[in-house]
DNA sequence: AATGAATGAGAATTCATTCAT
DNA sequence: CATGAATGAATTCTCATTCAT
């Protein structure tokens, strides 16, 4: 009883002040006592401070994965332009809705994910490899279907994924004020112009 | 550069061990036994070991910003769209040769520049403040000047920022294999492209 | 050998346990997974972590104090030589056979007996008394009666305990290969011949 | 500059608390209270607690084994049963001097020694083994020599280990009234005779 | 300028014990 | 009787920083 609870606490109280104050600065005193538990009762949960933060990662890895999955294998779907071109702006929004519903995380895993000499940069490589994955996938099958192009397609998904994750730590983390619907236009016609997007195509 | 005085070696010290371990994780007792000096030395250099940190990030901002501007300032000059698309060529190839001459502490001021609870957030932010101004100014001149088109300035100085950096951050920290010849011209194409550019003009 | 209640399992698990870790180093948490029990468990049956160990170590002392009683008020009685040898061997080799079967306990008293800042000090030296005393008693008669000579029976009963206890801690414990027949002999030899015993007396 | 003696200060204090509460007891706070000194301190010289403990211990075994090697190595000599007596005589007394000068560390590694879950077993074993050996080789010595008779050497050097260590234990430590003629009297005495000395050889 | 021993505040983690269910 | 989540005191160890020499 209060098991879960419990457990849930810890982890959301993690997350606040994990983004609060950063993960080498976060006392578990911290946590625990914004959780309203006794320090012992951290450990009755995790074995340590890391393995919070590597269980509240990789909870948002996965989930985030499995709606980008989900979001993005019809990005370049369409049998004319105006289809694709509305599913690519789809995408973009449900994208950015994804992340917006994981603000905190995600300021989390972008913020921390990087340094800390290198203790979760194992997290955060892995995750750029598995969305540059999927994201190169659905270029690729875009170029083959012959409306975009781009020479390397690796490099494309490298562009896409840099212009999107530092867009939004930029306007959603850093300004905080993100006008979201102009920046998915700006964004949209800049990807699609930049992969040399046949606008007037038609199978 | 300088005179190999003590300074200097801890500087150097300090910038490997960081770079290896982290700045949390770096003890100063790393940095003073890797420069060869003993523990109260350090103090007769640097008020603290965020200070030695800061001096670096500091001193290699300057650096860059120096040059970035020197090369920035003509990244769109030209009469001929054949003019624009070289100097567009060197200025990437610059900028790539300034990242790549400083990889040490460019490494360091991307992974630890986000993170550490804040700390060094005013560190990078000011940094991608000063960077973000100097791009969004020359394509606002490009934009004023006819020959590409953008709806707003400072979105697109935001995507090539976060192109730029992620892609090089990808390819030469993480990958460590980059073509960057290649990485040159698909960058310079998606660019260009990206943001509507005449390749016709002629003044 | 008692009913299989949760008491018993407690306590057999507490001596596995405590024998293979040590008093301070054995949880009781390590207890009552061995036992199959849950940690509150425990505390229905004891006091302490420390209540446990005493009552072990007492029911321990308190049934070898019984059995030594038994076999050593005879350890010199005879009228022969003869007859008194076999005693002694008798008596060596029921306490070899004491110690034996209770050798899981006794291993746990005498390395935890005496260490432990402490703790236990009283409950080993308790012991000691014990014994010494009940030993001295015997060598008392038997110089009373003649046949051996010592010229402190106190001094004489520490040699008597300090070989037969350092003995089978060596053989049983340590190198843990004895052959236990000849360990008799050899003792039963060493002791009458150290006691200056009268190999030809006779009543 | 205070370097040896700051070290010494924490060994000497340790010895003392070690003794006083035993290993697992002692608080490294206990033992920089003692010695004057900060709790940082005490890990400028040890590495941790345990440290201390096997430095002692190891320093003691050391030194012991020396002497104990200088004076046993003449146990038995002599051309006549009254030098061999003599010399007997003389080592016992010396031993008892030696672990008399030592008794602090001597308590120490003879209570500590053996529990603590075996943390300091293989010190206490290791003990053993060297005094054993030695004492075994003067056995074997005298036996060749054919003025003692045992039938195994090795169980009876564990008898005289036994023998020693625990009247040692239980006269200094545990009583702490011993009248050392005395007992150095009668253990000669039982020790001859335990081994079969014959009282009347002469070369 | 250089040294390096000393400092001590501070943090993570452990685990015996309690108690409401 | 049994449970096991919660507790929190207690302890070890770390390391940036100071300062007398």
């Amino acid at each position: 009883m209060g098991e879960p609870n419990t457990k849930n606490a810890l982890i959301e109280s993690a997350i606040r002040i994990f983004q609060q104050k950063g993960f080498q600065m976060t006392r578990v005193s911290d946590i625990v006592s914004d959780a309203g538990v006794s320090q012992g009762t951290f450990y009755n949960y995790f074995r340590s401070k890391e393995e919070v933060f590597r269980e509240i990662c990789n909870d948002f890895i996965d989930q985030v994965q499995k709606k980008f999955i989900e979001r993005t294998e019809h990005m370049f779907d369409g049998d004319t332009s105006a289809e694709v071109v509305g599913n690519v702006h789809q995408v973009v929004r449900d994208l950015f809705k994804i992340y917006h519903d994981n603000l905190d995380v995600a300021e989390l895993l972008f913020r921390e994910g990087i340094g800390n000499g290198g203790i979760f940069k194992e997290i955060y490589e892995g995750m750029l490899a598995i969305f540059l994955e999927l994201i190169e996938e659905q270029v690729q099958k875009a170029v083959h279907r012959g409306f975009i192009h781009i020479e390397d397609a690796q490099i494309g998904s490298v562009f896409l994924f840099g212009l999107f994750e530092r867009s939004l730590l930029y306007f959603m983390l850093i300004q905080k004020t993100a006008d979201l619907d102009k920046l998915e236009r700006v964004m949209v016609e800049f990807i699609l112009k930049g992969l040399s997007f046949d606008y007037n195509f038609k199978i």
